[in-house]
DNA sequence: TACGGGATGTGACTATTGTCACAAACCTAC
DNA sequence: GTAGGTTTGTGACAATAGTCACATCCCGTA
């Protein structure tokens, strides 16, 4: 792929839309682009850390296995997203895999690169750090939603962190199964069925063919503040 | 307090053990000392974050109380901790409280002294990607606690956090009644009284007047390793 | 030493959610 | 279009942990 087009993308997304020239084609230089297929996995929990990934397209899940097999998804990642970053700053294991769940690009940084690229450029930190802020406030924000609050307003606000603003019919950002909707929200397959189906008769959600639109955004923002 | 008193305490502590004597300076230089009185607050939720602290003295306590009132207690920081980075970074609102919960010292750094060290010196950045790795793993942890575990194995985790490697009696950190050992592992008072007195029996652990130690340390171990 | 407030111990009951089992529906690829 | 896999729908039941209620204990202090 051409520079300019990798330029292009990454200036495109948030995170580097206020990079100057020079930062981008440091990135672009000393980056390896790669390709992924659907079900391939981008990093792999437990490996030596020893690099950074940018995500240029596709979608991937970040997911972790508990020691007793029980599979937890910490997020799903878009264009733009900075991944792997934890293990490469602390040199510590990956703690968690990243899967394409559809075919993904990105750009993959050693940590030789990184140092250098941080060394280089002043602003490069506290973009990174900006984007870890932003990390611990999402985990937090889980922790709160896992502890204080039982599985319906759960579910609701998974959902609405799933959906788009502007989307035709409620659709979300992706199509989850429900049991992959169950390992993100930490409750079971039946379970999720259930909360659905009742939401379904409310008219709060739909469900067709498989697929999960919000048809009261405002209803289930309500539920997710809920009390209990 | 003295210039080198202060540089003496923050040298003691992993965090700035590298930091060169020009780094040290500048964040005594521009840091306001604070005392405070157990039960004061250091950083208060919904604040808005223009600062940044680095405890030099005693425990606090760092917690979210949730929308609907149930209070989670995320960590329990001691001298060197760095606290309130994450709202200084992203300029949003305080995620969590942190309260002193014996007399407790702290440097105040404000967002622009922040940014002129930040500029100043490269490592810092550095030193704080770091710290804030370590936060989102420890973040990542709680969430494979609270959803792949049961309360057990849940609570002989948090146990283990609060011990202490070479401590006579297997004393912890930190005395916590047992309704507070409920808000930072996620369960009852009732439950966690249910469950200590269970292990004490077994002389896993020993309760008495009110403070928990670990006798058996090794158990403790496998409890939290449990497959359920 | 007596008092009062907080912390602890414990029983009985309830609520929430997971598990198991199985049928039906759906999709995809030959 | 049909076979085989995966996903979904749903009932019955079990298990885990929370809630409520109340007795007791402990400790600082007047």
């Amino acid at each position: 792929m051409k520079a300019e087009e990798l330029a292009n993308i990454l200036a495109r997304h948030s995170l580097f839309a206020d990079c100057d020239e020079a930062e981008l084609a440091d990135l672009i230089l000393r980056g390896h682009f790669l390709q992924f297929k659907k079900g391939d996995e981008l990093i792999m929990q437990g490996d030596p850390g020893n690099s950074l990934l940018i995500l240029l397209s596709g979608y991937a899940r970040t997911s972790m296995i508990a020691s007793n097999g029980h599979e937890i998804v910490l997020d799903y990642a878009d264009a733009g997203q900075v991944l792997g970053e934890i293990a490469l700053l602390d040199g510590g294991e990956r703690t968690a895999s990243v899967t394409a769940i559809e075919p993904t690009s990105a750009l993959s940084i050693t940590r030789e690169a990184f140092e250098e690229i941080l060394a280089k450029h002043q602003n490069m930190a506290l973009r990174l750090l900006k984007v870890m802020a932003s990390r611990i406030r999402m985990a937090n924000s889980m922790i709160e939603g896992d502890r204080a609050y039982t599985s319906g307003p759960r579910l609701a606000r998974y959902l609405l962190r799933l959906s788009v603003v502007g989307a035709e019919g409620g659709r979300l950002k992706l199509d989850l199964s429900q049991s992959e909707l169950g390992n993100f929200a930490g409750m079971s397959r039946e379970h999720i069925n259930r909360q659905l189906s009742t939401w379904s008769e409310d008219q709060i959600v739909a469900v067709e063919s498989g697929k999960v639109r919000i048809l009261d955004h405002a209803m289930l923002s309500h539920i997710a503040e809920a009390d209990s």
